[in-house]
DNA sequence: GTCTATATGTAGATAGAC
DNA sequence: GTCTATCTACATATAGAC
């Protein structure tokens, strides 16, 4: 802890993280990270294992962001609704990145998902992350499908993102991040 | 035409077409390909120059059965609303490989959103040809924000196909495949 | 902890016999 | 047209000096 050691375990980190988003996490070589850090590539298997064990830190080091961006969305407001609202409009201010790249988050995803259950799994964490905390927020507007409805923006956002970069289209990107808040204001208790 | 060397060439395209679905792109070698249609992998260059002229062909191949489902869409009904639900259907119909692999058309163009501009453009072809048509059907329809919708209708879908996939989740794919078709049913004439 | 050198496997691609 | 043998590059991973 606090050594340098962990100095350059967090820089490897922080170099696969955004290399895995812009590359894909098998696109990705070890000598793209030691280009990128400047730390050799057998430098790595001081830190991790494997490139999984690489996979692993990275998305518990997202997990560990989108928490923290989470809980700023629920600082945000008292009302829940607002908080949801602050939440898609963390995908408005990234808009350059998810046209150029897409969603950090579900293209990492949709990649492993045809790879290893357990690199499959791991990455899920993050959404799942995701959808606890607007299943959270839906049940505190009041809705009794909650989690339903958690799924549904949780797909909404991820069609944009996939749509938007694949057109690579910035004006289609911000009229459906308009689209999709005016939806989550216009939900109603039946 | 018609000769032996056209059925090698199909067999390559066509096991090469489910491993990239199946596997992604990049992680398909000429090995896989080869391990499945028996044919050595030294002879894919008899009929392709590279591996990207290979996905090439892929995509030409799913352009053609695309056009041919939408064709089919187009021959269910006389009306345009109609024919955007048999679209949807089909998304239901795979409901096993979407949830395993996702969707085989945007899977694809997410991973080579994050490879050569080339290899993107070429895996679009396919969105395009269902994006134009979803706008025909919406302008059939009367809306005067027809390649809107299309957009749109696309996104969710392709929204609804990760997160499924992610999931693993066959009751959240066919509630909101139900959930689509509602809304498209639901769409008024402003 | 940090580095270089290297092992081992496999990728895409080529050459040339048949 | 079909096949085998092989080239070159680069991937992950390891060994061992410092």
């Amino acid at each position: 802890m606090g050594t340098k050691g962990d100095n350059n375990r967090t820089r490897i980190v922080e170099a696969a993280d955004q290399l895995f988003y812009k590359r894909g996490y098998n696109q990705t070589s070890f000598s793209d990270i030691a280009d990128i850090t400047g730390i050799p590539r057998g430098n790595f298997y001081y830190y991790f294992k494997t490139k999984d064990d690489i996979l692993a830190a990275v998305v518990e080091a997202r997990v560990k962001h989108y928490a923290e961006a989470l809980l700023e969305c629920e600082n945000s407001s008292e009302r829940p609704r607002e908080r949801l609202l602050a939440f898609i409009d963390i995908m408005g201010s990234s808009e350059d990145t998810v046209v150029e790249s897409g969603c950090p988050i579900g293209s990492l995803c949709a990649e492993l998902a045809k790879d290893t259950d357990a690199l499959q799994s791991k990455s899920r964490e993050v959404f799942e992350l995701l959808r606890d905390w607007m299943g959270k927020q839906f049940g505190e507007i009041g809705f009794a499908d909650a989690n339903d409805k958690a799924m549904d923006l949780l797909a909404r956002m991820q069609g944009t993102a996939v749509i938007a970069c694949t057109f690579k289209d910035n004006d289609y990107l911000n009229r459906s991040i308009g689209d999709l808040k005016s939806w989550v204001n216009s939900l109603t208790l039946s």
